[in-house]
DNA sequence: GTCTATATTCTGATAGAC
DNA sequence: GTCTATCAGAATATAGAC
């Protein structure tokens, strides 16, 4: 099939997104503008107008994929018991963030940047991956193997805990991610049984 | 002492900085404009300039008064026992943010818009700060009283944890700053007790 | 699909009157 | 000390040639 000059839609739109996502970890969305995306793409800025309709748009698809992505990886099994389940949530959460930490720290900071529709679909996203850690710690309180007398608390406790190990931990440093991983699961553990 | 009319030094200054630290916090530092600043406070855009340098030292003196404050706030006794010093730097960070969470929020989230030399300095006093933690925490595993392999981890976590709090308390809802507080200081005991 | 060119608005910061 | 006016540049987004 013949290609207008110089056409490479099928690539250009994800290197949009991946420059953006870049970009925008690094100095803050409303810090980057639509002409440094463009340079780093190797395009001109109008030309940007034919995969995005404006600057939030690209901001919120952002945050969306990760907040889906994020749902649908959740290894957590209903099946096993809450300790099993709160272990397989802990691991996953580090691991699963650090393997992506420009999308983290924008989903976490650029939330103020997102017009109120944009937000409250975000924020329930959120709600979601928040509710799968109160269930577990529901559960387990429930069955009396935990002891945590506010499973809301103890979930927003838990996961701030969790998500800062990606502002501080880069691989190749003194520890492993898998030796973070036994250390974060250890004060988890010890925080929550009964 | 006659003052020249309209002359206001002595008020002027100081609500600029509420002004930057309020909306800098809300829609971030470089999403808010010199002139919104002045709007608030009810001056023109240059009138700003007989106050400070520039947008930049306005952010780095909201950050670094905010750090210099807590660091002279912490309450911590080296005489006490390790296990009554965590409790009390629990109870202290948690309060302490609670009660001023614009300067929280700016001081963890505009560290990317800062220069690096004044990156350096706000990193440097965030340093000391994370510091007194973990004197803590490596006293008590020294001494037995906590079992924590890695003091600088467990540092990084409980902070993490702690200033969590800030993202979604507010006073007035179904929990008081105390029963969070309460809440809070039983995760972290137990999770760093031999 | 990408380009150049541009419309329009806004930005941080400055100059000089009062 | 604050004002008005303004500079010089950058912002998002659009229009039309190719």
């Amino acid at each position: 099939m013949a290609r207008t000059t110089g056409s490479h839609s099928d690539i250009t739109g994800p290197r949009i997104r991946d420059a953006a996502l870049r970009l925008f970890a690094r100095q803050g969305y409303a810090a980057v503008s639509m002409r440094q995306i463009a340079g780093e793409v190797g395009v001109q800025a109008g030309a940007l107008y034919n995969y995005i309709p404006d600057k939030q748009s690209l901001l919120v698809e952002l945050m969306r994929d990760h907040m889906v992505e994020l749902l649908a990886a959740v290894p957590v099994d209903p099946s096993d018991a809450p300790l099993v389940q709160l272990e397989a949530f802990v691991r996953f959460h580090i691991g699963f963030h650090h393997a992506r930490p420009d999308a983290v720290f924008i989903a976490y900071m650029e939330l103020r940047n997102l017009d109120p529709a944009n937000f409250a679909e975000i924020e329930d996203l959120r709600g979601r991956y928040e509710a799968v850690l109160e269930r577990i710690l529901r559960d387990g309180a429930e069955v009396g193997a935990f002891d945590v007398p506010d499973p809301k608390i103890a979930t927003l406790a838990v996961i701030a805990m969790l998500t800062g190990v990606t502002t501080w931990f880069r691989a190749g440093g003194r520890l492993s991610l898998g030796d973070v991983q036994d250390q974060y699961w250890d004060m988890v553990r010890k925080s929550v049984l009964a």
